[in-house]
DNA sequence: CGGGTTTCTCAGAGAAATCACAGCTTGGGG
DNA sequence: CCCCAAGCTGTGATTTCTCTGAGAAACCCG
């Protein structure tokens, strides 16, 4: 089920109406901080734990739709750890964290099933799409929320990545469909720089500031190209997405 | 009967609409885990077993539409679990999972039967589809299912493995057929060379991640030349095939 | 056993994306 | 009306990703 809170987001349920449950495991904390505050940010019930013995009790007692779980753990190898979480929960899908890397080496068979990974250092924007599309498609949330944003005439569909504007189809780069992706998951809220930095680049990134203005230049190039605009600077604060009307 | 699930998958169902049950035979937990998790990703439910005598106690109650078993089992010999099998479900399909020098001969009076079998490492994509066959020919599901997918103006029998575009007949070979296979039953969808092969190639396939590349460029030329291009690359994402309009 | 086929590795070429930097434009407070 | 901070965008260096040719090894079939 899906349903748009007051301030306009849409979030995903469950069929009973009760908020998505999610685990997070990972043993640096600073990680599953941030990765609790963005997930909570999404109106999910967050647990966390920090290691593979912690994960298992908590999946136990905690039953979540949803698992994020770091393939690199102190005390239990991520597969361990994986199979055990499987006899509990056995459809709950699972998102891996894995380091760049160490992305080649035994990934294999993990998104058999329909899981997920993404890689360290990820965008929050990343983690929570690809956690989205694994509740949705887990049909642990209602089967009939789909994978397409909708702005005016503007689309963006999360499984093709396809973008249209007025029906024309617009090529954009992963860090531009991103970007835009987190503007239209909040339509008229003016998001800040920090704001837009923080969910849409990675967490370690320390470049200028002035990427996201170089981005948004980027995005107004091949959306709002010689149509009615529908980014909005509000200087001084931030930026905004709204219908063209 | 099929139905079609929001993700665009089409879904075997049983006549009285009700999940196609399959029953997985192993006594390697990791590949029964593995099974489990692609097969209930099709939509199935299933129960495993990790012996001869586990898998007669659960086909008398758990009642599959089809058997996943492996001829080498630790407590019976694979020909004395089918006898049991057989007698409590005269009819159910089985698919054999056998090493890869166990000896054809055996396994070939054994087909004979309208049973089928996949050789160990096996491929998820492969082991998938020579499921739905047998189900779909065993009639547990409606038979007017075809074997026959469709994407803008190409076309690949899952039975013949006959692929033709714009009425054409191509060639391929059997990896280029599965990558296509798992393109076309996904299309309009992102999927990333991880995913890709995670279930075209075999579980433990340990080698360079561009061979994904290297393939879907063979496809390319078989399928794209000189036409309207349908298999698109996704930078950064993966690939996804569409119909050409 | 031998030839054709298929699968896969390796490596280089090429294309695309990301980002820093710097100069230019704009908005609005004083 | 002027000026400065904030924002915008062109240029180009660098990094990253993708494609593909060449060839080695495994495989299949007669």
């Amino acid at each position: 089920m899906t349903t748009t809170s007051p301030q306009g987001r849409t979030e995903l349920l469950r069929p009973d109406g009760s908020p998505v449950r999610v685990l997070v495991v990972d043993d640096e904390q600073s990680i599953t901080e941030l990765l609790s505050m963005a997930l909570r940010y999404e109106g999910w019930q967050i647990r966390s734990a920090g290691d593979g013995h912690g994960a298992v009790r908590a999946a136990r007692d905690f039953r979540p739709d949803a698992v994020v779980l770091d393939m690199m753990l102190p005390d239990m190898d991520g597969l361990s750890v994986l199979g055990r979480l499987r006899r509990d929960l056995p459809d709950v899908p699972v998102l891996f964290l894995t380091a760049k890397d160490a992305v080649e080496d035994r990934i294999a068979g993990l998104t058999a099933g329909g899981d997920d990974y993404v890689t360290k250092p990820f965008s929050l924007e990343e983690v929570v799409a690809r956690l989205r599309g694994l509740i949705r498609r887990s049909g642990a949330a209602d089967r009939r929320s789909d994978s397409v944003l909708v702005v005016g005439d503007l689309t963006l569909d999360e499984d093709s990545h396809e973008v249209t504007r007025g029906g024309d189809g617009i090529h954009l780069t992963a860090t531009e469909f991103e970007l835009l992706r987190f503007l239209m998951r909040n339509p008229r809220r003016v998001l800040s720089k920090a704001q837009i930095l923080d969910r849409v680049w990675s967490y370690d990134f320390g470049g200028q500031a002035n990427v996201v203005e170089l981005y948004i230049s980027y995005l107004r190039r091949k959306i709002d190209a010689g149509r009615e605009p529908m980014i909005h600077t509000r200087r001084g604060a931030g930026y905004l997405i709204k219908p063209a009307a």
